[in-house]
DNA sequence: TCAAAGATACCGT
DNA sequence: ACGGTATCTTTGA
């Protein structure tokens, strides 16, 4: 486990055997050594406003959380979907996708912040202040 | 197996 | 504006 000073704040990893397996969005201060690999380089390059070709990162659980990742990563950089239009896409429910998107143990790198609610900026399962942080960061 | 819980959406009042 | 209902996947008992 590896943590990467975003920011926003502290992002926890675990990255072994050549893949990512886990992002972890912090609030608190540092508290694992920094590493230099695929992915602090992916994320340094991200807060600068850059795209990095994605590093290699553990399969999804479930068939359908595959799928999800899918549809995630046809989003761009900037643009926002609700939970109903992708819902609609992938041929299920919105309330299937925030379960689905709560799951989801690669944030950022999967972009689950870039879907919000139809009316509201929906949740976040590591706490709003990280999506908000993100899109206005995005936004730019 | 079944019940319950989600980061929802929509329609009625 | 508020409340109830529709809807799909996961997870725990």
């Amino acid at each position: 486990m590896y943590s990467f000073q975003s920011p926003f704040g502290v992002i926890d990893y675990d990255w072994h055997e050549g893949m990512c397996h886990q992002l972890t969005l912090q609030q608190s201060l540092m508290n694992h050594a920094q590493h230099d690999d695929p992915v602090s380089r992916w994320l340094t390059a991200y807060f600068a406003g850059k795209s990095l070709p994605l590093p290699v990162l553990a399969s999804s659980k479930t068939d359908f959380q595959g799928k999800l990742r899918c549809g995630l990563c046809a989003i761009q950089y900037g643009e926002v979907k609700t939970y109903g239009t992708l819902a609609k896409e992938l041929n299920t429910a919105p309330r299937a996708l925030g379960q689905a998107l709560g799951a989801n143990p690669l944030p950022i790198i999967i972009p689950c912040h870039r879907v919000v609610a139809a009316n509201d900026l929906g949740g976040f399962h590591y706490g709003l202040a990280w999506k908000k942080a993100l899109l206005d960061f995005e936004a730019r």
